[in-house]
Formats: structure tokens, sequence, C-alpha cells
DNA sequence: TTTAGTGCAAAGTATTTGCACAATA
DNA sequence: TATTGTGCAAATACTTTGCACTAAA
């Protein structure tokens, strides 16, 4: 229902030229109700594009995330961090570099709604766990843009 | 104030051995403020062990994660997954595999007390957003170790 | 036509692993 | 002394990039 019929904002997009491999990688992310990996959705292409290639992929999906046609999750960097510190506390992230610096005192998540806990079981999903993430600019990344 | 004389618990750890390299990187992890990654670990412990190789310290990470003595953050996989529909809304994300299911709707982040805008102010970060993560199994992974 | 986009392959980054040797318990 | 852990290097996984060619506007 939120899938259907979603036409991608097409309008004020710094140069860009909707070629076939955009047009379909977008109509096929647009058509599906998972949230697949650049190389799960580069073998989904190949479908009706055999010759496309996984750097084109990737470029693409990076374009329609900049334009605001599509969203890029685990938004995290892809390098993995380290705590000293075992026992679970809150974390800001900078949205730029990845650092990590901790905050206090923990944030509790509110309980969840009965509309909430009905649509995590729709999705079959085994619930454990909710946490609040906060995500802000590092002193250091605002000073190189300081925008 | 929370980082010093953190001894880690000891205790009922399956079969492990207090190495020398386990133990600085314990050691130096956990009179870090900071919240490094497993390269810049490496950098540091090479102070006192110039010998050591990157490989020891990804795997003494991992026994120190497993054994509960430190953290790993950036819980999310590292492989990123895009979303057709560019509207936020609600994810959950399976803790084994990665996949991510929509939910609905989307739960708003409670307004955060002075306390912790205060706590965000000392880490010097332009705050920019929060917001709520929820975990779970997923079907399949459910499926193949029931527990 | 101009220039953004493509396919291909190579390079880059983060992490894991096989193996023979070393050190802990 | 029985394993677990180590250093090293190679392998793996994911993503980015250089380049010459192609195609959208």
């Amino acid at each position: 229902m939120l899938e259907e019929n979603r036409t991608p904002s097409t309008d004020a997009r710094p140069s860009s030229r909707m070629t076939r491999q955009r047009a379909v990688i977008l109509k096929e992310l647009c058509a599906l109700k998972t949230h697949p990996t650049a190389d799960e959705i580069y073998h989904i292409v190949r479908g009706s594009l055999p010759h496309i290639s996984l750097g084109t992929v990737y470029r693409n999906l990076d374009h329609l995330v900049a334009s605001g046609s599509i969203l890029k999750l685990e938004k995290a960097g892809s390098q993995k961090r380290f705590d000293g510190n075992p026992v679970p506390h809150q974390h800001i992230r900078c949205d730029i570099c990845g650092r990590i610096s901790d905050v206090m005192p923990e944030i509790p998540v509110p309980p969840l709604t009965e509309e909430v806990l009905q649509s995590i079981a729709d999705t079959g999903f085994k619930f454990t766990g909710a946490f609040i993430e906060l995500v802000g600019i590092c002193p250091d990344c605002a000073a190189v843009k300081p925008s």
C-alpha cells in the first residue's frame, strides 16, 4: 500500500540523466517490500539488464540517495567501534566521520503502542529490543565545514 | 569517572587465556574515553607491543565482546541496505542476518531532558537528530536456531 | 554534440582465516 | 604438555574508481 505507485520526485535535481539502468534500479527497488543490499539489487536488475555492472548499481544507488528518491539504511559507518565500558549506555554518533561520544544518562524508550507491537508481529520478527540513536556533527567535522 | 578502575569480570568465562596481548588491548580500551576502531586500537597497542598483528587485535576484540568485557558499537551489518520509499519511516533490523522490515507507524522520540541535552552539549557535538532503533530476530533466523 | 553514465577490471578498505610456531594454564 | 593464542600473509567481503566507450539531452 505504501510501495505502489511511488513516483520519485524528478524535480529540481542537479544534472542527472534518467538512463535505462537508473530507471530499472529505481523501479525494482520501489516494487520491493524488502530492503535489499546493493548486491541483491544487482542480481535482481540483471533480470532485465543482463550486462549491468555492480559498479553501475553502486553509482546509481548513490545518485538516487543524493536526489532523495530512495533511502540508504544502515547509516552507521562501515568500521566497527569498541567501548571499554561494557555497561550499555547512551551514545551520539557523528553523521560525517562516525566518531562516537558518550551521553548520559541513558534515554529510556517509551513503551511501544499496541499498534506498533502489532506491526512488529506482522513482520514475523521476534522483538528483542529498542533503543534510541542520537546523531550529530562532531566538533572536528563541524570545524572542517562550519556551514 | 565512568572509565577508571573498571575491572573486567574475569569470572565464568569459557576457556580463555589472559595473554599479554589481550590484557594490553583491554587495558588501553578501558583507559580510553574515545570509542576507537579495531585499526585505531591496533596502532595504540603497538606502543607497548610493537609486534602485535592486526589479526590478533580483531580476534581479541571478538573474545572480549563475547565475554562481555567490552561493547561492540555500530551493531548494524557492514552491508548497506536500500529502501525504495524515501519517506523516513520505522524499521526493525534482524540482529543475526541484518534483514530489515518496515514497522508502522513511526515511533516518536520523547523530548530529551535538560540533563541529556547538557550532556550532548558537553560532547561538543552539534545535535541533529534522534530516532528509535528496533531490533529483533527475523523469521528465517528464528527458524534456523529456534533456541 | 556535449558530457553524464556505462561496463569492465583493478584498487581500496575492513575484516577473517589458514598455518606453523609460541606461550598460557 | 595440551591447547589456546600469536604473527604473518593470503583470502574474503563490500565498495569505489580509472578508463575508454556509449548514450541521454
